[in-house]
RNA sequence: GGCGUGGUAGCUCAGCUGGUUAGAGCGCAGCAUUCAUAAUGCUGAGGUCGAAAGUUCAAGUCUUUCUCACGCUACCA
């Protein structure tokens, strides 16, 4: 591993579109924190940078359908962020956003550097323009039909219904939200980072690690899905990528760039960007000098993310970086995959999620356990699950069972012994450790025993393997129940004080350990150790630092003589209740589940006369070869037999189908489809959730008549 | 259909470059124990490592085929 002089550690700015849930903070914040607090507790200068990203159509879109202005949203989701991050106890050296002056000055600087070195390149594309608003459209401003799934709502970027990416282009009739007129092709400008010329020294940075012969990471030390993705990305071959776009919320080009009007620069040249406007800001507001962290080859620049932005940062921003010269590369970007909930994917829409803002109020003060939970948990190397009951049973099981319950006998047996004050010891004292009942142990040994223990979580945490560490922390715990259990001080307090004294002062070394190395993963409950202990809190200036070179030199972490506190418990049980009531919220989107499908264009009666509806009944039903979705159906229409092709084998089997009363669309052109020609278009309900529903005709109904 | 990822104890998952009787946590059973929020500790049951074939002295670990799940992709009038 390379070592750094100072660290840069980024969690990706959340798009001030909606609030935060527990899928964010498990990808890319807890994380970071995580590793962050460490760094500080064992002095190490790192500084944590984060801000909200608030430009972009989706924006302008939504402000413009609640008839607010953008700022109003950007300014709700900013203040709400804060909050929450500030609540689950995120410690960012500096929370930023993207429309301060700052941010624009510096995403400026950045286009305005790369221009005038020619990095660009400048092309001319066609792209809608909608005639009434005089103005370009942005992908999300645009509306039609999904040439995949034919979903009459897809947006110009992406079909929410099937998933697919699109481009503007592709929809069918397409239409301006703005105005809801068909929009038109118009010519733009645009500047375009030629990412195609990268693609050498790209390849050979990720996947080497080196760029010019020149090692600036090992890529054994990056997640394997990080540098796969890149990989198939390098091999699929890389496109120039436009840095702007025509849009009216966000930052401007350079106005002395000729053609920069109502122009603005794309997220990717704009977001990330804002990792280093944050770090400038928080420079000034601390008297330092922010460029070392980013320009210095001994800084370490880490971006922490989930796994839906690992190309962004690990191509397109160093590739920008790069390009601007002057600046490091990213010496590793921990990108963790996606965390569902409750059996199904976290989605917004469906307010499938735990918010964040909502437990803060629903669980107050119990911060820690959530994080304990989500870490436990983490969707590190693959996707992951978070339950209620998972939490519950972390809660209950290991941070009442095992943690609070060690903390708290050692707490209670000291101040009942030697009312509050840490015994003298002899140490050549003898009593049974951890490791065997079998052979004595002593004080000093197990100092050091205690000191392997903790490296092991350090190394486990350099490695970004969280879930390891947080479980190193626990056997920690269990080590000390142990030694309780084995020397049972209860029964030997009469005949042996001498002993007791031994085992109760080294839990109570145990017990000052874990406030200090549970402080990453738990900084609340840090506090509380320091208090039940009656120690100064942890400030992370060093700490873990010192408690390590204090074991390894025999020393005392809390010295005999010294007074703690009462006891009280550090954690409580969540009871069944509690749990279900969190269940049954799931998935309630109350009178939000509105209009997702607004009703189409009025047409008039002609235009309806024209469809001919007949119904029938499914004779035969095959699936059509090489094709995933489609079934082959033989209709009988009474007076005809037609053969349709339907989209509908993901749903139905051709056993179920055959023997089904439908409606027929039947004077819809015929069309091939892999190799099929079919001849008019069966009526499906559909729910929410894409799923599918014949439109029958009552049973015993004949067939070919018609529906109108 | 193509590409990718994954299928290891009831549940959640570890198992690096192939090497002795396959591991952890939770849950379960029995025992010990009472300082502690009936918490803790010990012991134990439980797996033909998705299926089959192959390479090898040796395969959860490599190859092929198959199967299932998920992601992307094609087909969706």
């Amino acid at each position: 591993m390379r070592q750094f002089e100072r660290y840069l550690v980024t969690s990706a700015l959340p798009y001030a579109n909606g609030p935060l849930h527990i899928g964010h903070l498990s990808g890319a914040y807890l994380s970071a924190d995580i590793y962050v607090r460490f760094q500080r507790l064992v002095n190490k200068d790192i500084v944590f940078i984060c801000g909200s990203d608030e430009h972009g159509a989706a924006i302008t879109l939504r402000a413009a359908k609640e008839g607010i202005q953008p700022k109003a949203i950007i300014d709700k989701y900013h203040e709400s962020f804060q909050k929450s991050f500030e609540g689950m106890g995120i410690s960012f050296d500096h929370y930023d956003r993207t429309s301060s002056q700052l941010h624009h000055e510096t995403s400026q600087e950045f286009f305005r550097n790369l221009f005038n070195k020619g990095e660009f390149i400048e092309k001319e594309s066609e792209q809608y323009y909608d005639e009434e608003a005089k103005q370009f459209l942005a992908d999300r401003y645009i509306t039609g039909t999904c040439p995949k799934c034919a979903n009459e709502n897809a947006y110009g970027d992406q079909c929410e219904k099937c998933g697919s990416a699109l481009s503007p282009t592709e929809l069918i009739r397409p239409k301006s939200t703005l105005t809801g007129k068909e929009p038109t092709l118009r010519k733009t400008r645009h500047w375009y980072l030629p990412l195609d010329k990268y693609e050498e020294w790209l390849r050979e940075w990720i996947t080497e690690g080196t760029l010019y012969d020149k090692v600036l990471h090992y890529p054994e030390d990056w997640k394997n899905h990080v540098i796969g993705q890149c990989k198939s990305w390098l091999d699929g071959g890389l496109q120039p990528r436009s840095m702007t776009r025509d849009l009216d919320w966000g930052v401007d080009v350079p106005k002395e760039i000729p053609g920069s009007e109502g122009k603005k620069l794309y997220v990717w040249m704009d977001a990330p960007i804002g990792y280093i406007s944050s770090t400038k800001a928080w420079a000034e507001k601390k008297g330092k000098d922010w460029e070392p962290y980013w320009k210095s080859e001994d800084s370490a620049l880490i971006h922490f993310i989930g796994k839906d932005n690992i190309v962004f940062h690990c191509l397109i921003f160093p590739a920008i970086l790069k390009a601007h010269g002057d600046y490091v590369l990213p010496v590793n970007v921990p990108a963790n995959q996606f965390m569902n909930l409750e059996g199904d994917k976290i989605s917004t829409s469906k307010n499938w999620a735990v918010w964040v803002h909502e437990y803060l109020e629903d669980f107050e003060g119990r911060q820690d356990e959530l994080r304990y939970a989500l870490i436990k948990n983490m969707p590190e190397l693959k996707d992951s699950e978070f339950t209620w009951k998972s939490f519950q049973d972390a809660n209950n099981n290991e941070l009442v069972n095992n943690l609070a319950n060690f903390v708290n006998r050692v707490i209670v047996l000291t101040n009942k012994y030697y009312e509050g004050i840490v015994p003298e010891i002899d140490e050549d004292e003898g009593f049974t450790g951890p490791e065997s009942q079998s052979e004595v142990c002593y004080h000093d040994s197990e100092l050091i025993r205690l000191f392997d223990d903790i490296h092991e979580l350090c190394a486990n945490i350099r490695k970004y393997d969280f879930r390891s560490a947080l479980k190193n922390l626990m056997e920690i715990s269990t080590k000390g129940n142990q030694i309780l259990q084995f020397n049972e001080p209860w029964k030997l307090q009469k005949e042996q004080p001498e002993t007791v004294k031994v085992i109760m002062n080294i839990c109570l070394q145990y017990v000052t350990a874990i406030s200090v190395i549970c402080r990453p993963f738990m900084p609340f409950t840090s506090d509380k150790l320091r208090t039940l202990l009656n120690l100064d809190p942890i400030k992370e200036e060093g700490e873990l630092d010192d408690l390590l070179f204090q074991l390894a030199d025999g020393e005392h972490p809390l010295k005999a003589k010294h007074q703690i506190g009462k006891p009280f418990h550090l954690f409580s049980r969540i009871d069944d209740d509690v749990i279900e009531a969190q269940v049954a919220k799931l998935g309630n989107t109350g009178a939000k589940a509105a209009i997702k499908n607004p009703i189409k264009e009025t047409i008039n009666f002609d235009d309806f006369m024209k469809l001919d509806i007949r119904t029938a009944v499914i004779t035969e039903a095959e699936k059509v070869p090489k094709a995933d979705k489609l079934l082959k159906l033989a209709l009988d229409l009474g007076f005809e037999q037609r053969t349709v092709v339907s989209g509908i084998a993901a749903h139905f089997t051709p056993e179920e189908v055959v023997g089904k009363s439908v409606s027929l669309l039947a004077n819809l052109a015929p069309r091939k489809i892999r190799g099929v020609e079919s001849q008019g278009m069966i009526l499906m309900a559909e729910d929410d959730e894409g799923k599918l529903s014949f439109v029958s005709p009552e049973d015993g109904w004949p067939n070919g008549m018609i529906i109108k």
